[in-house]
RNA sequence: GGAGAGCUGGCCGAGUUGGUCGAAGGCGCUUGACUCGAAAUCAAGUGUGCUCGCAAGGGUACCGCAGGUUCGAAUCCUGCGCUCUCCGCCA
C-alpha cells in the first residue's frame, strides 16, 4: 500500500510509476476521495468537540441539581449531523482504502525501464553449461525412465499439473530442503516452519489479496487460504508490531508447500516439474530498516545464489524491469538456471526489495532510536530456492548418456551417500 | 463438540453504583542529579492513528472487534473473535 500522503503530495511520482508498469488507474478519483474525506473529518470533529463540551456542562448542572434539558436537547440535534457524517465518512473511507489496495508498490529509481520482460537487464552469467556429447533429455524424460515421477496417478488423485515423486526422486526433494535450511541457517537466518493455511488478512497485508485471489486455494467455509508462499506467513509473523531498532534486521528462512492456481498459465510449462499446483521451496526473507534495505536485497540475492553455486548449476542473474516486477516489489532480481534439456534458463529464484509496502499493508514498525518515532519497516523476500525447480536442473545438469542422474556432491551427505540415481534401481 | 473464566498502555495490574479516565500504581525505558565509574537513590519524561497548523500546539478516535442504550461508556446491553481451565473426541 502507498502513502496518501506520497499521493497528495507527489502525484507526479505515482503517476509516472504507474505508466512505467504498464498500469492504468485514475488517481484524480482517489484524490478526490480524499479531499472530501478530509472535509467530513474536519467538520465532524469539530461538532464532536462541540458534543464534549456540552456534555461536560450537562455532568456539572446535574451535580448541581440544575435543570439540564435545553442543553440535553441541543446536544441531541449535534448527534444527528453526527451520524449522518460518520455515515458518509465511513463509505469514502472504505472507498479510498479499496482504491490504495490495488496501487502497485513505486519501482526503485535504479530500476531498468521497461515495456515488457525483453527489457530485463542482464547483471550477471556464472557457472558454464555442461557439455554433453549427446542430446540432453528433458527432466521429465529422465524422470519417468528413472521411474522416480508419476504424473498420471498424480492426475487420478488430485488434477493436472500435479506429480508424484517416488523413491530416489522423493528422497532427492527431501534432500535438496534439508541442504537448502542447513546453508542459510548457517548464514544467520532463524528457521521458521510456518502454517499453511492463513486468513484473509495475512493475504491482503503481503499483497496477494485483493488483486490476486484467483491464484489463490481458498477455503471458504473458513475463510482460508492455502499459501502460495512462505511469504505470506513470514510477513505477518510480525503484523501490528513495533520492533525495536536494535533487534533489526530479522532473518528468517522458512520450508514450505507453495499452492498456486497458476490460472491463467494454460499452456504454459505443460510438462515436468517447472509449473505445478504444489511444490516445495525454501524461502529467506528479512525484516530491515529503510536505509539498508537496497543492500540487503543484495546479500539475500547472493545467499540464493550460494545454493546454485553449491551445486554447481550454471546461472544467470536478471534484473527485472519496471513493466515486469511484481506487484509489491521495489525492486526485484531473478535467478534463472540453465536447463540443457529444455535448453533454456528457467526461473529458479526471485528476490525482491518490497521496501515499506507490505509493512504498510501489515502495519509492521520499528521506532527509530534517534527520534523516537515509529517508522516502517521494510520487508525483502527471495526463493532459496525453490525445490522442485532445484530437481529439474539438477537432473537436466547431471544427466549421463544412458539416463542415470548423478547426486551433486554436497547433496550426497543427505541421500545417504548415494551418488547417482540410476535407470531400474532408482 | 459441551461447561466455565478472561481479554485495559512495552509488560504486570487498578478501575464494573456510567461523567473531572488516555486511564492509578508498579516494572521497564529515556534524560538529568549523585558517583572515578557502576549499582542503589532522587527528579522529570515516556502509547498509537487520523486531522488542522510553518511551528509551538490544538481537535478527534482508540481500554479484544462490531453494533446498541445515553446529553455522556473502559464501565450498561447484543453479536462476534481470541485466550485459558475442565470434560469428551482425536493424529
Amino acid at each position: 500500500m502507498l502513502d496518501i500522503k506520497l499521493l497528495r503530495e507527489n502525484k507526479e511520482l505515482v503517476e509516472v510509476s504507474l505508466k512505467n508498469r504498464n498500469i492504468k488507474i485514475d488517481l484524480s478519483v482517489i484524490l478526490s476521495l480524499d479531499e472530501e474525506r478530509r472535509k467530513i473529518i474536519q467538520e465532524v470533529e469539530a461538532l464532536k468537540s462541540a458534543r464534549n463540551r456540552q456534555s461536560e456542562e450537562i455532568g456539572k448542572l446535574k451535580r448541581e441539581k440544575q435543570d439540564a434539558s435545553v442543553k440535553m436537547a441541543e446536544v441531541g440535534k449535534i448527534n444527528e449531523k453526527i451520524s449522518e457524517l460518520d455515515g458518509s465518512l465511513a463509505g469514502l473511507e472504505k472507498k479510498l482504502n479499496e482504491a490504495l489496495l490495488l496501487l502497485p508498490n513505486i519501482p526503485d529509481k535504479s530500476v531498468p525501464l521497461g515495456k515488457d520482460e525483453k527489457d530485463n537487464t542482464l547483471i550477471r552469467t556464472l557457472g558454464s553449461a555442461p557439455k554433453f556429447s549427446f542430446i540432453p533429455k528433458t527432466h521429465w524424460a529422465l524422470g519417468e525412465a528413472l521411474d522416480i515421477f508419476d504424473f498420471e496417478k498424480a492426475v487420478k488423485i488430485a488434477a493436472s499439473r500435479f506429480v508424484i515423486l517416488k523413491k530416489a526422486g522423493a528422497g532427492l526433494e527431501r534432500a535438496i530442503v534439508n541442504f537448502m535450511l542447513d546453508v542459510h541457517t548457517k548464514a544467520g537466518f532463524t528457521e521458521i516452519y510456518p502454517p499453511y493455511l492463513v486468513n484473509g488478512r495475512s493475504m491482503q497485508s503481503s499483497g496477494q489479496l485483493p488483486k490476486f485471489a484467483d491464484e489463490a486455494y481458498k477455503c471458504s467455509e473458513d475463510d482460508l487460504y492455502l499459501i502460495p508462499t512462505a511469504e505470506v506467513p513470514l510477513t505477518n509473523m510480525h503484523r501490528d508490531e513495533i520492533i525495536n531498532e536494535d533487534s533489526l534486521p530479522y532473518l528468517y528462512t522458512s520450508y514450505s508447500a507453495c499452492f498456486r492456481r497458476e490460472a491463467g498459465s494454460y499452456g504454459k510449462d505443460l510438462k515436468g516439474l517447472i509449473r505445478v499446483h504444489q511444490f516445495d521451496k525454501v524461502e529467506l526473507f528479512k525484516f530491515t530498516t529503510p536505509e539498508t534495505s537496497f543492500n540487503e536485497l543484495e546479500s539475500l540475492t547472493l545467499q540464493a545464489e550460494e545454493i546454485l553455486k553449491l551445486l554447481k548449476l550454471p546461472y544467470r542473474v536478471i534484473e527485472l524491469c519496471t513493466a515486469d516486477m511484481g506487484f509489491v516489489a521495489a525492486k526485484t532480481y531473478d535467478l534463472e538456471v540453465w536447463m540443457p534439456g529444455i535448453n533454456a534458463y528457467k526461473e529458479i529464484s526471485s528476490c525482491s526489495n518490497c521496501t515499506d509496502f507490505q509493512a504498510r499493508r501489515a502495519n509492521i514498525k520499528f521506532k527509530r532510536k534517534a527520534t523516537g518515532k515509529p517508522e516502517f519497516v521494510h520487508t525483502l523476500n527471495g526463493s532459496g530456492l525453490a525445490a522442485g525447480r532445484t530437481m529439474a536442473a539438477i537432473m537436466e545438469n547431471y544427466q549421463q548418456e544412458n539416463g542415470d542422474v548423478i547426486i551433486p556432491e554436497v547433496l550426497r551427505p543427505y541421500m545417504g551417500g548415494t551418488e547417482k540415481i540410476s535407470v531400474g534401481k532408482a
